[in-house]
DNA sequence: GTCACCTTAGAAG
DNA sequence: CTTCTAAGGTGAC
């Protein structure tokens, strides 16, 4: 991939991307921020710059609770279509308002998948700008997340979901 | 094929 | 109220 450091209040964020654009987003790694010396890269795409610039502002935004603005071009091609269109949809929630897991799969057709929802979730390549967040389950339950609850907690807080 | 997962509505005890 | 079950999509084994 491409890893690019994005700086933000809550930590440094590493950002990947393609030629095509962002394809993930990792939390800053709290315990051992010693990783990478960085392997070799091979492609830059030739918006790089910008699509970092675009993000990092994005992402600031997004922490603050405020809607993200302008977004780099997203590459969720890794992702099957069902779960591309779980994320698409979950871009489309407003900061403060938040869904279950039941009412994502019916919005999508699939008012049946509310589990394979939660696994798409998981499964979200791009946290924070994808709002995987506003999701919680039935009565008011966080449900869990992947990335650490904490963060689930601390975005809605400050989005006074 | 089987199992586990960021789930949930419903039926039974 | 608590416990159990079935059901959807997907990836790991």
């Amino acid at each position: 991939m491409n890893p690019s450091h994005i700086k933000t209040p809550d930590g440094i964020f590493t950002a990947f991307f393609s030629e095509r654009g962002l394809v993930g987003l990792e939390f800053p790694r709290r315990s051992k921020s010693a990783k990478k010396p960085v392997p070799v890269q091979r492609d830059a795409p030739p918006h790089l710059k910008e699509w970092q610039l675009l993000t990092q502002a994005a992402l600031l935004k997004a922490l603050a609770g405020q809607r993200p603005g302008k977004l780099p071009p997203l590459d969720l091609s890794a992702g099957t279509a069902f779960q591309q269109s779980v994320w698409a949809l979950l871009q489309s929630i407003p900061p403060g308002h938040t869904l279950s897991y039941s009412e994502v799969a019916r919005a999508i057709g699939r008012p049946k998948a509310v589990r394979a929802v939660g696994q798409a979730c998981g499964a979200n390549p791009i946290p924070v700008l994808v709002p995987c967040h506003r999701v919680l389950a039935a009565h008011g339950g966080l449900g869990g997340f992947s990335g650490g609850l904490e963060w689930k907690i601390k975005l809605l807080g400050r989005e006074k979901a």
